[in-house]
DNA sequence: GATGAATGAGTATTCATTCAT
DNA sequence: GATGAATGAATACTCATTCAT
């Protein structure tokens, strides 16, 4: 069923440009200390990847599915939505704790005008999940305003506040996320 | 009374830069690039800056004065505290709008792990700013939560949505400052 | 028993250095004629050596290693000390004749203001020789001068007197060596 | 009679060419660093010289004269050689110790590969020095000896021992010159 | 005479990528 | 699969020299 036969070279060089990216950023990751840090040849990177763009595609593509699955892996359309966006925003707010470097990379990626080739294979239960999260009038349960308006308003607040260095309690992000459910669900 | 003798060239290499950057990211903005866009040639751009960091520095600092400007420009303690905060969200929604290349390149900026270096002259109208708008045990207007949630609360919220392609009304931005407003004041 | 694999790259990219700098001096001298003469790209130089300045370092060492051996070679503390001098001389006046464009090489190097980084081992066999070679008062053969002084007035003597153009005859060689010798050795 | 105009200006730019020569070597020795450590503008300096070479050549002519003249300055063709001789080593060395920067670029113009276009005007005291210290068969009062020899078996050993850290008392001066005076002289 | 901004060909060096082994 | 020497175009930066003021 698993259909990546050694784990460990491919993930290695991915491993390697994710601390590099991170370190020093885009500019100056070169591929030779890519080389030297994942231990892998400059000759197998170019065989298990077809050049450095490719490379950046496939660990953004590994860090988008995560991110993802964070996000939506317990969403179920029949809870109720505001349980279901609390529990997301401690998903995220966790993510993000647990994975600063990859996040880093994400926005770094996202910020430094790449040709974003979306390898777009639009999750169900991500439609599903932006489904619900749309205004009343699309069929969802939030008040009239325009879509981007909420992922600002939502979790993209939170994944903010997960980067600062100082870690909000549980207690704390709750309340925010309570607040912020009052200000974009739609009144009945 | 203008210090500044000869504008065109130095801002010339900068706008360039600016556009480049925006254009093709950070890495992948090579000085000959800058050298034919300005037209300056290489001598004359290291005339005037020391490398390739103190251009990307230099035009950082541009960009963050007429910011801060834009924000704490009309900024007076007397005021409302609320009126501020919505003339604040106008103020920081109009200049992202018409600065995108420039905001462009300042996120990509504080993403790309450069050493920011802080150039770090406080304005003291912003030190007044930021003191009105923190928790009330602090001697501010605002909820006790913890100084940068409000930061993500406020403004930054503003900020990016700016940067998305579909422009706000004026009614709406307003409505959202409103509830922003109510979310982090302090109850009295 | 060789501990160098591959002499061939490693030394072309020397020579090309040492003819260049010998015809045209250490200004002057860009890699980019370097790669030409050598038949080496740029890349593959940089593979070798850390920069221009460790090539020079490593050219300097290599003739400094050869130039050694060639005087104290056939050295031994048994002989007689006047015959371990005429011998030196001969040694000393044939290298320089043989290796012109080393030595003029060398020379450019100690004069030009190089931080001679001194790989300094230093040999056991220079250690005696410049033992037997110094005053009689410090355990050698020679008269009461300072050190410095028979540098100049034995082998640095032979040494110039080989990079002139004319040629001189072992006979007149030796005339000059055993003058030198008379000059410098204790007497009894 | 004195054709020298400014003499500040000029020789503020040979001075400045000497100390950066002597302290970084010919390579790295860049004009703008000539006009920042002179206090003359790149444009003047133009104006003086027609360019880096003549620059180079007008200094090492100031040198050379000056020199000359130290060795040859008290020179008089009717005084005994020996003592002229003995003079002369106290002259150079003497000279060479007042002016180690001088000297230092002399020998390394002399080393650099240059291309020492001969000034060449043959001082006549000159000749006439080298005339009574050429050997017996040439007119002179030398021994049998090419006269490239005597030039590195007289002045040259004793402007090399100039150089050295340690300076030589004058007896010790002396007791070196009257042996290499002994060495070379034609026997009667 | 004097300035110093400006030029642009040239320099050292890097780095994505290839390929013989 | 795996290596790492090799390439060479591209990069950041320099510097002798010029010229409008």
């Amino acid at each position: 069923m698993a259909n990546k036969p050694k784990p460990s070279r491919r993930d290695a060089i991915l491993d390697a440009v994710l601390d590099i990216v991170v370190e020093r950023g885009f500019h100056d990751a070169p591929i030779s200390l890519v080389s030297q840090r994942s231990g892998a040849s400059p000759g197998i990177i170019y065989h298990y990847f077809s050049g450095k763009e490719e490379i950046i595609q496939a660990l953004y593509e590994r860090i988008r599915v995560a991110k993802i699955e964070a996000i939506v892996g317990d969403f179920s359309p029949e809870k109720d939505p505001r349980d279901i966006f609390l529990q997301s925003c401690r998903n995220v707010y966790s993510f993000y704790r647990k994975h600063q470097r990859e996040m880093s990379f994400y926005e770094q990626y996202e910020h430094a005008g790449f040709k974003c080739i979306p390898v777009a294979q639009a999750d169900d239960r991500l439609k599903a999940y932006a489904h619900m999260f749309s205004s009343k009038s699309k069929g969802g349960v939030l008040r009239e305003w325009p879509q981007g308006v909420f992922q600002e308003l939502m979790l993209n607040v939170v994944s903010r506040l997960a980067r600062q260095s100082r870690k909000l309690s549980d207690a704390t992000l709750m309340e925010i996320a309570e607040d912020l459910w009052k200000m974009v669900r739609a009144e009945d």
